[in-house]
DNA sequence: CGGCAAACGGAATGACATTCCGTATTGTAA
DNA sequence: TTACAATACGGAATGTCATTCCGTTTGCCG
């Protein structure tokens, strides 16, 4: 009844496509025009420097500004302000789950587990109205969770359970609400000044490693 | 650097203001005009009521209007629109605690104490965007948690402390963390339709009723 | 009653989100 | 290469609020 434009149509970035199996009779699947794909990255670019330094609450102004664009073309994009907000989790969220796979085969499985917590407080850290724009019930974030579950959870179990494996940490705790417990810790009320989230997880992992079997 | 207007100057609600023992010679103190008093209970009931149906996303224009009063007004009341929403809070949180009274007056210690959860369940499941709005970081919101500890938390431990030395409730659960868990089960981004947080505060309620002792 | 501080109402202002549409680019087919 | 149509663009225009301003009205006190 007091509600902003509704109807979405989300929009999905069109990036790796490699799929151009250029054989058969199946439709010419319309490339993504060059200019498009290379304004879509400045603008996720731009929008995630913008949230880290103003909040999610910038006006969409700001973010067309920082990427050199205008405003009509974000909205080309992103048919919603939300929808913009979502896409730069969901890209934060995979460059996160990555990171992972890097870790793993450069550090041994403990520190890998630990740079990797890190780098998912950090990930968390900056989203001052994160939490706020989940409990906004705007439908654009509905998927946000599931997305987390899908694409973080794993790439965590897998740090978490070689850890394990190789002994370095403790093995009788549930990795599912360590990851759960370092979000909440990072997204609280209660959340305390800089520093305090890092700190909290800090305590974390070193709880982990009391009582670790040798490998 | 994208904010609202700042710089907030609280309004306090001057009705019950029976100390009005007009012998020494303390200043006049400027009585609240009728008039002024009248409409500050009119906007808070008008937005109660209007955050019901329409979220506290409702605009101030709505809510004057439900008051039959103009935006001028409202604004003379409360300095940010984030003050209205934070008074109507304070005032029902009001409302919950003297229920505690009212219940523990009329009914045996557990049943005063079952009621009261659910009047409280009624409270916090009303409130689309309180979640959001204690995490959206607005200073209007800083002192809600506080009173909240301040008049809801007491007004529960009465109601459980009595339950508990009647022999009702089981004596080895923290009161604290039942309130907390409440709250929580309310609040939670995983709040699964109408009616889930009934359920499952009912659920609280059955736990507690197990392993009492006689009285 | 008369005066006036306090309180009103609501138009004016300013910040945004979102929409519209004329113009500029790109990819492509001749 | 050039001409075209499909796509994208940019940014002014629109609409919705929050918040401010100020001329008017109203309760209160003497």
């Amino acid at each position: 009844m007091y509600l902003r434009g509704r109807d979405r149509s989300p929009v999905i970035d069109k990036s790796d496509s490699q799929n151009s199996m250029l054989a058969a009779g199946d439709k010419p699947e319309r490339r993504v025009r060059a200019d498009a794909q290379r304004n879509l990255d400045a603008l996720l670019e731009a929008a995630k420097s913008v949230f880290v330094t103003a909040g999610v609450g910038a006006p969409v102004r700001a973010i067309a500004e920082q990427a050199g664009v205008g405003v009509g073309t974000v909205y080309r994009h992103f048919p919603q302000r939300a929808d913009l907000i979502a896409a730069v989790f969901r890209r934060e969220m995979d460059a996160c789950a990555d990171a992972a796979a890097v870790f793993a085969a450069t550090q041994p499985p403990f520190e890998a587990l630990a740079s990797w917590m890190q780098r998912f407080t950090g990930f968390i850290a900056t989203k001052r109205g994160l939490a706020s724009a989940l409990h906004s019930g705007d439908p654009a974030f509905d998927g946000l969770i599931g997305y987390f579950d899908r694409r973080l959870r794993p790439a965590f179990r897998g740090l978490f359970d070689a850890a394990v494996a190789a002994g370095q940490i403790r093995a009788d705790v549930d990795g599912d609400e360590i990851l759960g417990a370092v979000a909440s810790l990072c997204m609280s009320v209660y959340n305390d000044g800089p520093g305090h989230a890092e700190r909290m997880v800090a305590l974390l992992i070193d709880g982990l490693r009391h009582g670790a079997r040798a490998p």
